[in-house]
RNA sequence: GGGGCCGUAGUUAAGUCGGUUAUAACGCUGGCCUGUCAAGCCAGAGGGCGCGGGUUCGAGUCCCGUCGGCCCCGCCA
């Protein structure tokens, strides 16, 4: 028998029930967590947003709450008054907040049932993710869930007021708006009232932020929401947050430097963390030089040598032909490697495979000298030369890769990620962030046979690399620089381009004719041509930022109502077709029927209650 | 577009070389039980193995296809 809320109103969060409150009456609602019966006494743990506390019913002190209590099942939502009370000597739950006490039910009221739940609402769960995805809402009772959406909530809260403070403006920027080239795929909205036109969702608000600039408001910034239509992964969302900023009058150590005191301020607000300012920086051509990679984990050694010079000596002709078509020699010397298995040199060479190696080259110093298929190849002082530079010892495993600078860099870069973490050489806890700057302008799509630009077509050049654009384009750097936090790019952003003639010849560069540049970007060229400051921002990932934050794997654990790699929500099973009415008002005609969706499963229903 | 892992009671898993009626734990239902907190003890219900074909005397086990989840490559300015 249900029973109504009436004029009872909670006085303290389960969680949040003190000593303070000892001798006094409270009055609590939540679920029940578990309901422990002895006939005689029943022990309910009752969960609330903050926390669990201990209800006990005793049939001697109130008979009527008593029976009721034997009623309750798991997940029922209940109204309690009692008084709270110190739990006698020896009953003590050092495991819970609150486990000193406990709360003496005088008065209880059932204001919900629950069906038996398809599965526990446990901490450490092992239930599949299909299963919590579909019952979202009862994934998220978890304490390990909602404590990591609280703490986003606090970060979020935090960079409103921090940005606040330094004369940010949060201003809306549409969510319908205009498709253009360049970058990922959009989502289109069809225009009902524009027949055979559609909006996009913005991949990012860039244009309305740097015309923002343009009409004076100096300091933009917003927390909000942006869409890309591409294939998902365990840090890719096809609907993603951004902390998104912009500020006029400014050049990059201005924005750096703003930024630095955000991500500061949001650790120290959300975590708690002091973050040491300001953060080390790597240009774009030491990290992938180094790390391989523009993300750098620099958390750890094993960096990457350049072997050229050497390897392009030797009589090995994999090294020799690299080295002589323009490529690279790398290496990277894994300490104490020389134990890796067979199947650990085969599982490293799969790897260095998937990343565009033609095959992995190795080297293991043994007792007996070089280890390696590749040692035939090599004579006494090549060896010691190599070894030299590498800094090798014996015990250690050498892996090369001989290919384009930038396969060769990624390669090494993965495969140096890769046993880094097998190794246990990555640290588990901290945050380490370092700024990448001087990223190139530009990078050639041999598929499209044509530049591309490598943050976006807006873009600054540095002012010294102005009059390379034209003649060496690849050799321009760019105004724009990524933080990157434990091998994780969290932001990235750049100065903009102010001037109109600069815009024009960086599309043209791009091969945006233009016409097309006019009919996609013309209000920006034209808006640029009526006293544009300059400017620059940057933009967080917000959901990547939250997943390190809390430790998470994955940024579905940051997000209430993540999606499928799929890109489907498997709690309201979105997308899914429409009525034909709905189609014909937005001059829509499909050009084959969709398949019809089979069924999973058809027992998805949690069982019935008895 | 491609590679890999996975799919068996509500949940998590076991299931040998293809062979009677598919197994366990937790959960669930009922009973007993006054200091438990993963309460305990006793009893019980519950699935036909994601779906569709095929091979076979016989398929959870083998083959083909398909659907779904996860990880990755490509893609993501």
């Amino acid at each position: 028998m249900l029973e109504k809320l009436e004029n009872w109103r909670r006085s303290s969060y389960c969680g949040e029930v003190s000593s303070l409150h000892t001798g006094t009456v409270v009055t609590l609602m939540g679920w029940v967590q578990r309901r422990r019966d002895h006939g005689g006494l029943i022990f309910v743990d009752l969960r609330d947003r903050e926390g669990i506390v201990q209800l006990v019913f005793n049939p001697e002190k109130n008979g009527q709450a008593h029976k009721k209590a034997h009623e309750l099942r798991s997940e029922f939502v209940i109204a309690v008054k009692g008084v709270v009370q110190k739990r006698p000597a020896g009953t003590e739950n050092t495991e819970l907040k609150t486990g000193l006490l406990e709360v003496a039910i005088d008065e209880i009221k059932v204001l919900n049932d629950s069906d038996p739940l398809p599965f526990m609402i446990e901490e450490d769960t092992d239930v599949a993710e299909n299963t919590r995805l579909k019952y979202r809402y009862l994934d998220l009772r978890r304490h390990a869930l909602q404590s990591k959406l609280i703490l986003r909530h606090k970060v979020a809260m935090s960079t409103r007021s921090y940005l606040s403070e330094s004369g940010f403006l949060e201003i809306e920027t549409p969510v319908l708006t205009k498709s253009t080239p360049e970058g990922a795929r959009d989502f289109l909205v069809p225009s009902r009232l524009t027949p055979g036109s559609f909006f996009a969702l913005p991949q990012s608000p860039q244009l309305f932020k740097q015309i923002l600039m343009i009409s004076g408001f100096d300091r933009y910034f917003q927390i909000v929401r942006c869409f890309r239509d591409e294939d998902l992964r365990s840090d890719r969302q096809p609907e993603f947050t951004q902390i998104d900023a912009e500020m006029s009058f400014v050049d990059i150590d201005d924005v750096i430097g703003v930024m630095e005191g955000l991500v500061a301020a949001i650790f120290k607000d959300g975590p708690g963390f002091e973050l040491q300012l300001p953060f080390p920086r790597l240009t774009y051509a030491e990290a992938v030089g180094r790390f391989g990679l523009d993300n750098p984990d620099v958390r750890f050694g094993m960096e990457l040598k350049d072997l050229t010079a050497i390897a392009s000596k030797t009589g090995f002709k994999v090294f020799a032909d690299a080295a002589s078509k323009g490529g690279v020699v790398k290496a990277i010397c894994v300490k104490h490697g020389a134990e890796f298995s067979r199947k650990d040199l085969d599982d490293l060479t799969a790897i260095a495979v998937s990343f565009g190696a033609k095959g992995l080259a190795w080297v293991k110093l043994t007792d007996e000298g070089w280890q390696s298929p590749i040692a035939k190849f090599l004579n006494d002082d090549e060896k010691a030369a190599i070894a030299g530079v590498l800094g090798a010892a014996k015990g250690d495993l050498l892996l090369f890769a001989a290919d384009r600078f930038s396969i060769a860099g990624t390669v090494l870069g993965r495969l140096r990620l890769n046993i880094g973490a097998r190794l246990g050489l990555i640290p588990k806890q901290g945050f380490n962030f370092i700024w990448v700057t001087e990223f190139p302008m530009f990078d050639y799509d041999d598929a499209e046979k044509r530049h591309v630009a490598v943050h976006h077509p807006f873009t600054a050049p540095m002012d010294e690399d102005l009059d390379k654009m034209e003649k060496e384009p690849l050799k321009v750097r760019a105004k724009a620089y990524d933080l990157v936090l434990n091998g994780v790019e969290i932001g990235g952003g750049s100065i903009r381009i102010h001037r109109s003639d600069v815009q024009a010849r960086v599309f043209d560069l791009l091969g945006i004719a233009k016409e097309e540049a006019e009919s996609r970007f013309g209000f920006l060229l034209e808006a640029l041509r009526f006293g544009t400051p300059p400017h620059g921002g940057i933009a967080f990932g917000l959901d990547r930022v939250m997943a390190i934050m809390t430790g998470s794997d994955s940024i579905r654990d940051v997000i209430a109502f993540p999606k499928t790699q799929k890109a489907t929500d498997m709690m309201c099973d979105s997308p899914s077709t429409v009525d034909q009415k709905q189609l014909d008002e937005i001059f829509i005609r499909l050009a084959k029927k969709a398949p019809e969706k089979t069924p999973e499963k058809t027992a998805e229903k949690p069982p019935e209650k008895a």
